[in-house]
DNA sequence: TTATTTTTTTAGATTAGTCTAAATTTTTTA
DNA sequence: TAAAAAATTTAGACTAATCTAAAAAAATAA
């Protein structure tokens, strides 16, 4: 099997080639924590094993054997942070950093069963879809609330920042995964939306909006 | 924190000072399969950190430092067998490596709250007891078979050998933890023990008799 | 109690993953 | 399109954990 460093670059490469089909090093480098010159090291490591396509100063996208285990630890990753939420009532702002360990355990029988006892998921405590065994993933058509005009409505249904303090904010807000809103207004001068949620309205920044997901 | 290989250096020390209250060099390399001299390194590591008492050429144990994080690893590995059994449906015989690499998560309110999840066991699947969060175990005074006298009973509490075969050979004679057995002969000739255990005699080797442990 | 065997430690090397600093390549800008 | 800036790679070093082989200490046996 590879190693846990070989994994977490595999993910991270996973993520940052979802949008451009390509991951730089810099890129790569800054989402790990860790210098460039570690991470040219680590990518003919990992092109050695036929997981990457590696160019040099090209930058780099998975084979698809390295996209099957990235995606093999971003299901178990979202499996886990299922667990913690809906058995041991952790807070969704408590799981990422908990789930960032245990995506690490290697059984694949562990996790198929643990998906099995918590009844075939289909979205993380943070509206991120979890790929099934065969690692297909139930997209859905999502829209950051900053892309949406006024009067059109919505269900909450995902995020794009998993920070503690982003999630805590939308819990302070009653803007949590489910919520029916509407965005009534959007302020041109700061791009600042304001939504309708249950009998409330909520003004939120450009920012938050950008980072908070709805379903059409 | 320690590292995955401290951790597990801390872990065998425990379980083989148990007894004598003191590890050999050598017993230890013999339980994590590495060399004597790798051990010697790790020794002078760990005394460093003031986790175990070392002087050279004289066998090392625990400080209580040391000690109470080799008792947190070994309740985390516990209570994961208990949840792969109880909750995934996992066979006693298949959850000690999945266990072995689960026991390292680090966080203690997950283990806590897995704890809680479970209803507090007091005891493994193989009848080990589990330590609460405190570290405390309910020691239970338990024998094994080979040191009983013909016509005494008692209920299957434990196993001195965990191993797959050993646990899958059990359940082949109906011999799990919980069953009340009653020992009716033992043959004098090779130690092998007789066991009434439901309505069948079930006739166990010498090697097995001192494996199993029962509770009278 | 000396010699032999066993156990343990030391010395020196290796691998994975990381780092800093310097060199190189690519991109941007003027 | 040449110079400057940014990105990337190379070179050389470090740490943790391991190994083999040799040396040293302790235990055992004659």
């Amino acid at each position: 099997m590879n190693t846990l460093a070989e994994e977490n670059y595999l993910k991270s490469i996973y993520h940052l080639s979802v949008n451009d089909g390509n991951a730089s090093t810099n890129q790569i480098a800054s989402s790990l924590n860790t210098k460039a010159s570690s991470v040219t090291d680590m990518l003919k490591k990992l092109a050695e094993k036929a997981l990457i396509n590696y160019t040099p100063y090209q930058g780099v996208s998975l084979t698809p054997s390295g996209e099957k285990i990235a995606i093999s630890i971003i299901r178990k990753h979202r499996l886990w942070e299922y667990f913690l939420v809906e058995k041991l009532n952790f807070k969704w702002d408590q799981v990422h950093d908990l789930a960032e360990e245990m995506e690490h355990i290697s059984s694949e029988e562990l996790i198929d069963r643990l998906d099995k006892f918590m009844g075939y998921p289909k979205h993380d405590p943070h509206g991120d879809p979890i790929p099934d065994c065969n690692g297909r993933f139930n997209t859905h058509e999502l829209k950051p609330v900053s892309a949406v005009t006024v009067n059109q409505s919505g269900i909450i249904s995902g995020v794009r920042d998993h920070s503690s303090s982003f999630l805590q904010y939308l819990d302070k807000k009653q803007l949590t995964i489910g919520c029916k809103i509407m965005i009534t207004d959007i302020i041109e001068y700061d791009h600042s939306v304001v939504v309708q949620t249950g009998n409330k309205e909520v003004h939120i920044s450009r920012e938050v909006a950008n980072n908070l997901l709805i379903a059409l």
